[in-house]
DNA sequence: GTTGTCTACCTGTCAGACAACATGGTAGCA
DNA sequence: TGCTACCATGTTGTCTGACAGGTAGACAAC
């Protein structure tokens, strides 16, 4: 006979999940404004600082976002989807790390997606393809920067794997906001032919996808990273 | 002329940094116990109320523990690693769709593992290799899958990319709390050759690792998920 | 039409208090 | 001596009430 661990749960933790569920549920839908803090105390016999716990829990996986003074709103959960606070933990000499990672899991991303996208997916990623080729200059890095990223998302959302998107968003996110950054711009200000080659290997990945070729999509993909790393450091790190 | 968005920031976010900050340098290792919350405040200078939040935020994302009566230590990041309460949102459907996942890529991470891995690494997964072999018993249903699932943990932690581990953690640890388990026990209570053959792909898997052999280590791992497809539904996803 | 002001609402923070819980020591008892 | 019951202490969990500061909308003044 085995027992399992009793375990109180708290107030604000039984707060989070009520939340949680009702987000599910569809009760409060991306962007809509939970009802006040002092109202949900209210409802839920509980009181504002236990509500308040419960929305800082929320928060911090990023479910919601807290405006002050307004009040608080649901959060896209593929858009945001936490984690920051966790790589938090390494962030310094991680940039490497995160394009390894990207390096090995994107050619399989782009596989699937080649086997699963919808006809409106592949419709956004050639709109995004237009995007790349048209920002291509210096003085658009900001705007082409965010293209860029916004491709590899909607690239993960075209598997319709939200778990999968749910993994490797916050890869592709957390890459903005890094070292990156600085070496996409100093490569960028000087090497405009570049720029418009890997420009040109979304498209191929785009095309091999929109065609449902997995083998293809993935071998663009492998490509387009192998490009990565040489404008990066001038040196490879695929053996195969 | 370009300006930045003002957004000030809540002294709850500020405490939550500080100690995130503390623990990634160290002054609180894993297991250790937190200062009590009283102590916090008045170090930091703020109220009880907002340490809490902070708290509370930590909590959320799996990185300290709240022991009532007794004070907030310390987890294991890689153990718990959050997302418990993200993955709540797709609790149904989605056993296959962790499967699918994990399908695409685990074979690239058992590739790179194959690079990268220590003698360290190599030990334990064997090890564990040893472990899935001596448990492939109906009786010791759960010990089996508990190593299951640390093999494959341990495959990403050979190699040696944390963020990688960091995205991949939730996606193995969340399997084990869902139908897979329905699944896995399905079979396991009656088709025991079964077994023995999928860990005999895990010692694949762990020997091209060894062997530093990063194609034949994708294939073995690519063989593994084929396997477990056809015991779980009888139909393969893999189109190559 | 723009600016300033007022008001109502909401979040962020604080202080103090009490209950529930876990731990360790102590006194009482066999 | 060895065990048990109890209590003091420290800590978390929760509550109440309050105030400051930000936000948006309505309205008056220029």
């Amino acid at each position: 006979m085995e027992f399992r661990k009793v375990r109180p749960t708290k107030a604000s933790t039984e707060v989070a999940q009520q939340l949680l569920r009702a987000i599910k549920e569809g009760v409060f839908p991306v962007d809509a404004k939970l009802p006040s803090e002092a109202e949900l105390a209210q409802r839920m016999g509980v009181s504002r600082p236990t509500v308040r716990e419960a929305l800082s829990a929320l928060e911090a996986v990023g479910l919601i976002e807290a405006r002050p003074g307004i009040g608080n709103f649901v959060k896209n959960p593929t858009e945001s989807m936490a984690f920051e606070a966790l790589f938090l933990l390494e962030t310094e000499a991680s940039c490497l790390e995160i394009m390894e990672a990207r390096t090995i899991l994107e050619p399989a991303v782009a596989e699937l997606a080649a086997q699963k996208r919808t006809d409106d997916q592949i419709s956004l990623l050639f709109a995004i393809c237009e995007e790349l080729q048209s920002l291509a200059h210096p003085a658009r890095f900001d705007e082409y920067f965010t293209a860029d990223k916004r491709f590899h998302l909607a690239l993960v959302q075209a598997t319709g794997n939200t778990l999968l998107a749910a993994a490797m968003t916050p890869l592709i996110n957390t890459m903005d906001q890094r070292i990156y950054r600085e070496f996409t711009r100093a490569y960028y200000m000087k090497d405009l032919p570049s720029i418009t080659e890997v420009a040109a290997l979304h498209r191929e990945v785009a095309e091999a996808v929109a065609a449902g070729e997995p083998h293809k999509a993935r071998e663009a993909m492998e490509a387009h990273w192998r490009r990565m790393w040489r404008l990066v450091s001038g040196e490879e790190i695929l053996t195969r």
